[in-house]
RNA sequence: GGCUGGGUAGCAAAGCGGUUAUGCAGGGGCCUGCAAAGCCUUAUAGACCGGUUCGACUCCGGUCCCAGCCUCCA
């Protein structure tokens, strides 16, 4: 039984999807005029382990993920680097796949642009206008007021008196009140512009989400989501734009990701304290980060450090370590399957809300049964290895063969590596352990770590 | 100021009214030529003050502190 936590009632809540055989799921996705950051890592990387879960719970989910490549920011960039708003765009749209990749992130089911959308948004406009929930200003700009919709401030927990009496006033516009919000702009000399029975400009950003959302998942759907820093206004904004609109209940379950920290601080573009998704990955691999990334609850703050990282990177090791060299009957699968519960359990964590820390200690608990079983009942290891990596995969990680994960990135050949073995070979022979410890000690200098057994020697990246 | 969350061992991070979370790091042991990996074992918790209870890290009240939102932000 799926519970997700609601930021709509603030509580965990079992979730009854409004049709078992289609589960729509919208998140707020990027705007697209820079590298993605970690905090955007984060809400990728949340996201791709819920619907994964719901995918395996649900016959059908529609997962629909936006692009903003509309908005001020991205013109303020085309201006500073002197490029259209498509070419830029463009080039951070397929920055931002390349990193999904890496993550390992599935792609949604739609992802559609806010500058192909265009024409959705105007029937909001115009329904919202003629319902009386939004009028134009003297200066040409379409704006929401607020006060003419009841609920606002349901998902904020915020009420209209509260907000005004912080609301900053904006000279430039045109609106009636403060906190009263742009559906659709006006254009300035040389800025994009889309004409539109208000005149030539361009959308609002709350409405992109409002006109994707509903176009591909109904006017009522089951789940949306986004950055906690999304809640207010964008999300509250959308609410009011749809259920405005459209006359009728626009999300049953609001999730919302806490936020990447630095020294316990917001990371942000604001406060430009960000390390890009490439950064990151100039020294970790795209999996350490997965894991490092669901190393904690979704709601939690997450602290970035190098610690941090280095930490889920040597856990991620234990995990693949545990699964090397093995391999199992379809018997011994089987029996593990009827004997133990850890795939119950397992789904039973990613069942609560997503509780990403307690799948990975079951995994963790596999991983030393299989160790455990490794010199006794290798079959078993083996099939325990096996649910392991199948686990694993449910979440997005382990996703490589173990030895493939476990000598990545080493610039020496493996034919080199292996005539180093074979010389050290010889010289603990002639018991010339001086000479081994040398050879050891050499390819421990680049990043190469030696283990004997039994069955000779193998190597490892460090 | 208003509204959300939160304060757990050296670090990270969960669940739970009574019984090992888990990972990293540390101590001891087994294994090893020595290591590494692995296994066994061990120490270090629950901001503070009250209350409820046979029993509280877990529930309730208060205090202190931290973060976020209230302005574009994932």
């Amino acid at each position: 039984m799926l519970k997700i936590y609601n930021t709509l009632t603030n509580q965990k809540q079992v979730f009854k999807p409004i049709n078992p055989s289609s589960v729509g799921i919208y998140v707020c996705g990027m705007t697209v005029y820079d590298f993605c950051h970690m905090g955007h890592a984060r809400v990728l990387v949340m996201f791709d382990v819920m619907t994964r879960h719901m995918r395996r719970t649900f016959p059908k989910v529609k997962y629909v993920r936006n692009i903003t490549d509309i908005d001020d920011k991205i013109i303020n960039r085309s201006i500073e680097n002197q490029e259209d708003i498509y070419t830029l765009t463009n080039r951070f749209i397929k920055a931002m796949h390349e990193d999904e990749i890496a993550l390992n992130i599935l792609k949604p089911d739609f992802e559609p642009r806010a500058t192909e959308s265009i024409d959705q948004m105007y029937s909001m406009i115009a329904s919202l206008i003629e319902k009386g929930f939004a009028y134009q200003g003297k200066n040409g700009d379409v704006y929401y007021s607020v006060k003419s919709f009841k609920n606002y401030g349901k998902l904020s927990g915020k009420n209209l008196d509260d907000l005004k009496a912080g609301a900053r006033v904006d000279i430039e516009s045109d609106k009636r009140d403060p906190l009263d919000f742009v559906l659709w702009k006006m254009a300035k000399p040389n800025e994009p512009k889309w004409s539109s029975p208000w005149g030539e400009g361009r959308p609002g950003w709350h409405l992109e989400c409002s006109a994707m959302s509903t176009h591909h998942l109904g006017n009522h759907f089951d789940i949306h989501g986004g950055g906690m820093d999304l809640t207010f206004p964008h999300h509250e904004n959308e609410i009011a734009q749809s259920e405005g609109a459209n006359n009728c209940s626009f999300v049953n379950t609001w999730m919302h990701v806490g936020f990447v920290n630095i020294n316990d601080e917001k990371m942000s573009k604001s406060l430009n304290n960000f390390f890009t998704i490439r950064d990151v990955l100039e020294k970790y691999d795209g999996e350490t980060l997965r894991y490092f990334l669901i190393s904690s609850h979704y709601r939690s703050p997450l602290n970035f450090s190098d610690e941090n990282l280095a930490s889920a990177k040597s856990a991620l090791t234990r995990l693949y370590t545990a699964t090397r060299g093995l391999s199992a009957s379809s018997k011994a699968m089987d029996q593990v399957t009827m004997r133990f519960d850890y795939e119950k359990r397992f789904n039973e964590a990613l069942d609560d809300d997503f509780n990403t820390p307690i799948a990975l200690s079951i995994l963790f608990e596999i991983a030393k049964h299989a160790n455990t079983e490794r010199e006794d009942d290798k079959d078993q290891a083996g099939a325990l290895s096996e649910l392991l990596k199948k686990l694993g995969n449910h979440i997005g990680i382990m996703r490589y063969d173990a030895d493939d994960y476990l000598k990545m990135g080493i610039e020496l050949s493996d034919a080199k590596i292996d005539e180093k073995i074979y010389q050290r070979e010889s010289a603990r022979a002639l018991k010339d352990f001086a000479m081994s410890d040398q050879i050891r000690d050499e390819l421990l200098a680049l990043g190469i770590i030696l283990e004997d057994s039994i069955n000779g020697t193998t190597w490892r990246r460090k």
